[in-house]
Formats: C-alpha cells, sequence, structure tokens
DNA sequence: TGTACATCAGTGAACGCGCGTTCACTGATGTAC
DNA sequence: TGTACATCAGTGAACGCGCGTTCACTGATGTAC
C-alpha cells in the first residue's frame, strides 16, 4: 500500500487541497450571504471566516465578483438533471404538479442558503453573477421545454408557447422557492405557500390544456 | 406683496429647503443603485452626490436602511390608484390584457431607477427594505383582488383563489418589469418582452375561465 | 530509490484610502412680546 | 414694526477602523534524472 500507481497526477495533494481551501471559500462566502447580498461582501470577511490570509483569496478567485459566478455554478448546475428526472417521471397533472411543488420545497430545506443567494443575487448588483444566473434560468427553461414536448397533450403546441410555458413554470417555481424562503421554519406557513403554489400550477395547467382559447 | 398672510406655517422655508435636502438625497441614492445593491452603499457616497456634509445625512435618514425604506414608499406609493385605474377601465380580457402589459411598460420607461430599485431590493440583503416592499406588494394584492371580485366572471369564485390569482397576476407584473429591465434599451427586445407577457396573462386567464377545472 | 531543482498555495507586513459616527459650531429662520 | 431669544439644518475637523491590493517570502509538494 505505500506505493499508488506512480503518477503524480494521481495522487495530486497539492491540488486536493487548495480544492478544499477553495471550497471553504465558497462556502464562507455562502453564510455570510445569507445576512447581506454580495456587492456589500468583502473578501478580506470571506477570507477571515474560511480562516485564511486574505492575500490567498487571488490563488482561488480574481475579485468577489468571480466567486459569485462560481457560485452560481455550484448552486444551479446540479439542479437540472434533478427537475428533468422530476418532470419526466409522472405524467398525470396532479401528481406532477406535487411532485413539483414538493421538489421545490425539498431543495429550499435542503439548500436554503443556495436558494436565498440566488434568489438575492438574480436582480442583484453585481452584473456578471446577474448574467450568469440568467443565462442558467435561460437553459433550464429550455430544458424543461423540452420535457412538456414530449407530454402527448402538448404535440400540437407551437415551439414559441411551449417556450413561453416552461419560462412560466420556471418563474412559478423561482418565486415559489423565494416565498418559502420568507416563509422561515414556521411549518404551517409553508405549507401555506405550497398549497397556492399548487393552485397557481392547476391553473396554469388548466390554462395549457384549452390553449390556444 | 411684500407681506405674506403672516403665519410662520404657511412660509416655512426652513421646512421647504429641508424637504429639497431630503429628497435630493432619495434623487442621489436611487442614481446610485442603478450600479449596486443598497447593502453595498455608503452613507458618504450618497451626501457626496447629493452635495451635502456626511453628517446632514442623519437630520433625515437614521441610516442607509431608513432611506431604503423612504425610497420603497416613494417608488411604490403612488402605483396603487395608477394600477387600480387600469384593472377598472376595462372589462373585455383582451384589452385588459393589452392595457396591464401597456402601463407596466410605460412604468419602467418612466421611471427604470425606480422599479431597478425594487426588483433588486425586493429580495436584498436589507431585511426593514424586504419587509417594506412586501407589505406594499402583499397590500397591492389585495387591492388587485378587490377589482377582480367585481367582475362578473368572477363573482362565484372563492374569496382565496381570488387572493391567489390576485398575487399571481401581481408577480406576473413584477417579473414582466423585471424582464423589460433586462431587456435594455432595444426596442425588439423590449417588444419580445411584452408579448412574451401578453401570453402569459392570457394562459392564465384562459386558466381562470376554466376554474376550478 | 535518492538527489537537486522547480513549482506554487498560502503568509505577513505594509500601503493609501474611504468609511460611519462624534462633536462643537454657525448662521439663517422662526417665535414671543 | 422692531427686538431679543430659540430653533435647527447644515458644517468641518477629528477619530479609529477595516478595506483591497502589492510585494517579497516560505516551505511543502511535484518533477527530472
Amino acid at each position: 500500500m505505500s506505493h499508488t500507481t506512480g503518477s503524480a497526477a494521481v495522487t495530486g495533494v497539492r491540488q486536493a487541497r487548495k480544492r478544499r481551501t477553495r471550497q471553504s471559500l465558497l462556502d464562507a462566502a455562502l453564510a455570510l450571504l445569507e445576512e447581506q447580498s454580495l456587492s456589500g461582501l468583502g473578501l478580506r470577511e470571506v477570507t477571515r471566516a474560511a480562516g485564511i490570509a486574505p492575500t490567498a483569496f487571488y490563488r482561488h478567485f480574481r475579485d468577489m465578483a468571480d466567486l459569485g459566478v462560481a457560485l452560481v455554478e455550484e448552486s444551479l448546475g446540479s439542479l437540472h438533471a434533478t427537475v428533468r428526472a422530476n418532470l419526466a417521471a409522472t405524467v398525470d397533472s396532479e401528481r406532477r404538479i406535487a411532485g413539483t411543488v414538493e421538489l421545490v420545497a425539498r431543495l429550499v430545506r435542503e439548500h436554503p442558503a443556495h436558494v436565498r443567494f440566488l434568489a438575492r443575487e438574480r436582480h442583484g448588483g453585481v452584473r456578471p453573477v446577474r448574467e450568469a444566473i440568467g443565462g442558467e434560468l435561460d437553459r433550464f427553461a429550455v430544458e424543461v421545454a423540452a420535457e412538456l414536448a414530449r407530454l402527448p397533450e402538448a404535440s400540437d403546441w407551437r415551439r414559441e408557447d411551449l417556450l413561453m410555458l416552461a419560462r412560466l413554470y420556471v418563474d412559478l417555481m423561482v418565486t415559489t422557492a423565494s416565498a418559502l424562503l420568507a416563509a422561515g421554519p414556521d411549518a404551517a406557513a409553508g405549507e401555506r405557500v405550497e398549497e397556492e403554489a399548487r393552485r397557481r400550477l392547476r391553473l396554469v395547467a388548466l390554462g395549457s390544456r384549452h390553449w390556444p382559447g
């Protein structure tokens, strides 16, 4: 066991340490961002919370905007597959609605800081971050549209109407996530938000069934 | 003409000057907030832009959060009557939809900085401001619900469904306003956003007509 | 395996700067008589 | 109307502090032979 495969790239002690430090910067920033927004967050504040010297920051990110963009990828990157799977799993509308709202609720429960970050910086004061979030949500809507296109009842929809519907769904999900965060730890308030989200989705699904009117 | 009515309260030179200074602080802050968010905006930055000494700030606001809340009132206060009037003016659905989108577009064109401020701080890092915006939008939804209740086709709706629909409309309007801001000065991009907003509203109106399914 | 050199993540001192807040003040406006 | 005093919006100096960024550095890890 004392001899590994021998290749330097495989051991990569230095590389692994660097990744860990980078991650602790991201974690520290995310925690600090629960109470303020990115454009008011300081580099020294982050390195202090991460337990490294301020100057080491530059080994990982050019500036705070750069770190913000990395946080966007961390927050949304893994989401795509999850939601696609959920959409594809069920066909029945009412169950799909319940499943979607449950998915959003679980996301907010399990990654509240990431969700808060996205809601806050989606229209925040740091352009590169805003554009990164916008871009991810756009790609997301395109994926949702592709899944919607596979439903039999959407077979005769025009492409642009499908995209419109997909973007509407994405916006509803984002709004629901924000509302759940605002509801806080109060379970009853959270349930009320979820119930309203299901009704909104029902209303939109109902409209879709009669589209284009 | 040299003698006015004599009452000190009527002249109010001091009072008027104070109001003007306060307004220039609000104006300066709003302009600076186009490029950043409130939690990153400095007191000295604002007073410098307003052309007064930093210390004079405290004659008008306790801190930046306090100024932010005042900006919320300025941004949303006058909006209520405007939108109520628009909703009440027409009954026909398609024309109401066009009118609503046009109203939002005009709002964004005439007060882009106010709209940007609201979109940015709605989920921003300053709690009192966030809560002020949330509160205003809630009251706004209640007013919209009251107008919706007067439409004949909504006569048999349950109160909570009316509120759900009203809140959905408010969210759609806010989303549309944000998208128009993001589209920038490009007229074609703006028109695309407006067209998509009308389709969303049409879809929701269609769902409403068949509610509860 | 052992040695000699290269790489590079993280350090710590130093810099100039703008911040929020305090304080005693000034002088125009307001008030009482 | 005129005078004497009170109010108070705005000033300017001063404070201690944390900021972002630079720089030369250290020492563990990686590489070549």
